[in-house]
DNA sequence: ACAGTTATGTAGCTTAAGTTACACAACTGT
DNA sequence: ACAGTTGTGTAACTTAAGCTACATAACTGT
């Protein structure tokens, strides 16, 4: 996906505009493609549009008062980044960092361009509420799940959430720590743990779930 | 606020229809008035419609897994309950219980009519969109609050957040745990701090800020 | 092949927070 | 006034999780 037109398909096929929707952004439209992983937005940058990711991801985090990566979550092709429409609904800065993926495609799609559709435009509007509720229920649930669970518990979680079809999570054991909101040690400790049990096994740079059905149980 | 008409009044002002958009409705909101404190939603409930609180105040909250309440958020009047919205959008069942204070009014418009308006009412868009993302801003906070503080300093947070103009917040140990997620003895180790350092007093059933400054630095 | 870098495995110490348990104080209703 | 209920204060114990520290393993580039 490199050309101009790929990626107008792609958007076209994501948004699912009417036509004079289409006509309104046609051409407004700002498609960044990133080859290497780099940095996008800064934290207390202005947000200037709706970000849709077309290929690629983009990890969005910030840091812990230690100083370290915390990542609050991935956006992956078809998505959009929530809280730049946050940012964009309600006039704030960006309050955290992102990064792309190599091979990363996204269309931005101006901020005023984009209120322009939400007010008519179906689904755009049903995009928006969507992503927005959505982050909404994983937020509470995560919270939940802090409180209610220890570490060890959520990383089963986690891992059979973002297992590939190999059962693998391919992530460092510092990247799992960032996602969990804990350290790497307390990490390496339940993986540890797991491992002994035989419930998964561990490379460097991934972990492969063996069982999965007593990770579920665990 | 207890006649028809009052209740009427209050939902057009908080609402901010156009003419067409109030024909839509008009005769057809539901108001509820709880004298007393009265369960209104409990978990699995189909939602019926957007509920927007005129007077008094709803509590939301669920179980944690040993058993006891934790209240999610409180909805005061002028605003709508967010996660009936949700469930709204998504057809999800409501995922918590929702009870009323005392003297409560509360208009309800039924999930059909909501959407109707939603796609046409720019201040209803707003509204449910800010309504939202003001939700999500509030958990990412909070879980950003958890990794990174103690219940002591949440606790100082949670009482500069919520006290009245005088200072107090009128709540037990029991519920203010409740709002952080802990258990009471956690709660009244750390109040005990506080208090001995002489920046709060406690009375039954409600808590007296001494020294907001000191308190904010806490 | 080798040096440099990044990831992992493990140990020991410290502490916040959860748990259990109970005495006592403050309200409530009759 | 009294019994019952609800809220508060406090102590002792246990544990999950954070922090520091270091050895070793696995990649990377030249």
């Amino acid at each position: 996906m490199n050309t101009s037109n790929d990626l107008n398909q792609a958007l076209a096929d994501y948004l699912q505009l009417s036509e004079t929707g289409w006509d309104v952004i046609k051409g407004k439209v700002n498609y960044s493609v990133f080859d290497n992983s780099s940095n996008i937005i800064h934290k207390g940058q202005n947000v200037s549009g709706a970000y849709l990711v077309l290929s690629g991801q983009l990890r969005v985090y910030t840091y812990t008062p230690q100083g370290q990566e915390a990542t609050l979550y991935l956006i992956k092709p078809g998505e959009t980044c929530v809280l730049a429409l946050n940012c964009l609904f309600n006039n704030l800065r960006y309050p955290a960092w992102v990064e792309s993926s190599p091979n990363t495609n996204v269309a931005m799609i101006p901020g005023p361009l984009y209120k322009t559709l939400f007010q008519s435009e179906k689904n755009i509007q049903d995009m928006t509420v969507t992503a927005l509720s959505t982050l909404v229920f994983r937020l509470m649930n995560e919270i939940e799940q802090i409180h209610s669970f220890t570490v060890s518990q959520r990383l089963a979680n986690f891992l059979l959430n973002n297992a590939n079809a190999d059962g693998e999570v391919k992530m460092t054991q510092q990247q799992l720590a960032g996602h969990l909101g804990s350290s790497r040690e307390v990490v390496a400790r339940a993986i540890q743990k797991l491992n002994a049990d035989g419930l998964i096994c561990t490379k460097r740079g991934m972990i492969i779930i063996n069982d999965i059905n007593r990770l579920r149980e665990s």
